[in-house]
Formats: C-alpha cells, structure tokens, sequence
DNA sequence: CCGAGTGGGTTGGAAATGCCAACTTACTTC
DNA sequence: GAAGTAAGTTGGCATTTCCAACCCACTCGG
C-alpha cells in the first residue's frame, strides 16, 4: 500500500495494524472477548470486514487462531507477544481519546496492581526521566523513497 | 461511523487520527515539516485526501493551520498540544513496528536528552512500576450500544 | 514582458474498500 | 423437528481512495 514516502516504522506498523477496525477488534481480544461472534458484536464491525481483519492479524502474528473445539469446528483469537506489546499504544490511544475527545467520564477505567486508577505515563528507558515534548532529536531518520 | 459497538475512547481516538494517512501527517508535523508539498513528498499520500485529513486534525484541534504569507496566501500546519500529547503513541508505533514489522536496522532513531538512544518505558504514573502485562484490571468498563 | 516555478490546493473518473443482510454448514439443545 | 449457536462467506450496492491533471495567485530570471 504506502509504497511511497518516507521509510518508516509508523507507516509500516499501522501497515499491520491501522486499518479500521484492527484496533478495536484488538482491543476486544485484550479485554479478553476471543470468538468472533462476540468481537464483532462488541465491536459493530461488520462481519466480512471482521473476517479479513482478524485473518491479516493471524498472518502477522499479532493474533493466534486455535481450534477449540473440533465437532463442530470452532475458532478462538489468542493475542501473542505482539499483541501483548500493543497494549500501552492501546491504553495510551484510550487516555488521548479521554482528554482530548471523548465528553464525560472515561467509559472505561483500569486499574493498576497498586491499587489505584491506571494513569500511564511514558518516559526514557535508559535514564528515567518523564517523556517530555522537545526533550528528544533525531539521529537517524528514514529517507523518502 | 462507528456509531454501534462498545462505548470505548479508544475508538474515538481513532475516529480523529484512525484514517489512513492522519497519523503518518501529523508525524511529519511532528518531525518540523509544515507545509502542504513537504508533508504530501514525505508521506506519499495523494494531494486530495492529505488535504481532508489535514483540515479535519485542524478542526479535531490537532493541527493549527496559520497563514504565515498574505500574497500569495501560504499557509503551515502546526502541532497544538493534542498533537504533541500523542508523541508517544507514535514514537511506541514506530518503536513496536521496529520490532515486529520492520526487516534491517530502525529507519529512525530518536536520541533522548540524557544522551543514550530513546527507548520508551511505559510505567504506572502512580507507583512508577512499570506496566507488565496482567498488572492491570479493568475496574468499569464501556457498555456495548 | 514572457515563461517557468512554487505553494496550496480542487476536480474528474477509475479502482479499491467497506457496509449490510442473507445464506451456509455443522452441530446441540428444547 | 424447530430453534439456536458458532464461524464465517456471498452478492450487491455505497462510499472512499487513488492518481493525474488542472487551477489560481504570486515570484523570479532573462
């Protein structure tokens, strides 16, 4: 698809995951909804759209599809390591929604092992300050092809 | 557009920056190119649909879009603080897409302030653990229209 | 003054993608 | 034997996206 542009890892993970309905069908599987009836009903996605999503998930390995039953033939989604990886982008994309979107209360609340409501917070992994905006340059940077 | 499914922020989210071509803009935006042919070059989307995902993160109050010549009329999109809100989404995309897409060394490579290459942590903003999957539980959780 | 170049788009038509409802297959349960 | 459940597939239509070409207003070089 983007055969064109910059070389990138934005571009080539939403290559995997960025088409409409990916995430959210993601998002289901993590909050722990694994059959497709139940995926495409909480998410409203329609069924052929569904089908293709969760198929380009499986080939990328995002997602597994295991047989659970054999009589007749009935499929769960599993997430792997990636799908696991996804999460703080996921968590991350619901808090911006919150701030910046959603009006009234969050619809959806985690909470940490701590004991309190899971606010995240991202920052450097060698040094441990707090992400702030400027606070980064680039050394290297995808050439546009 | 997703008018059915489970009340969810993260699908708002993507309701403003989920489209095709809105999240590689605005990581051009990001990465200091402001104007219309750079960010159409750098991207590789077609003129006309860069256009409408411009001026709808303009009306979302992602982009600010400021004239910055009278005669001829020019104009450059400028990241407002929802925009720079959601650098680590995109710098955790690049960063999992390095990962699990891409083949061959990061086309990117952020160096963070305190001199060692940038590696995102994502962590509790409460206890400062970071986030480790399982370490979460959802205490409400949005109701399917 | 003339032509080329630049910036920021808009337009038209073809191609791809998405949506919805209905259908299928293969069981299980009432 | 009728209805329900699970996991899709199919057909037809509607919407988006893509691409190239065009447009307008100005500037610059000769």
């Amino acid at each position: 698809m983007a055969a064109r542009g910059r070389e990138c890892s934005i571009a080539e993970a939403l290559e995997v995951v960025g088409e409409r309905w990916s995430l959210v069908a993601l998002r289901e599987v993590m909050l722990g909804e694994r059959r497709f009836n139940q995926i495409a009903e909480n998410t409203g996605a329609s069924r052929d759209i569904l089908a293709a999503r969760l198929r380009k998930l499986v080939d990328a390995g995002v997602l597994e599809k295991r047989q659970y039953e054999d009589h007749p033939p009935r499929f769960e989604y599993l997430p792997t390591e990636a799908a696991r990886a996804l999460q703080p982008i996921l968590i991350g994309l619901m808090q911006w929604g919150d701030k910046y979107v959603h009006q009234g209360p969050p619809p959806t609340v985690y909470e940490h092992d701590c004991g309190e409501e899971l606010k995240l917070a991202t920052s450097c992994a060698h040094c441990g300050e707090p992400l702030k905006p400027g606070s980064t340059h680039t050394v290297r940077l995808g050439a546009v092809r």
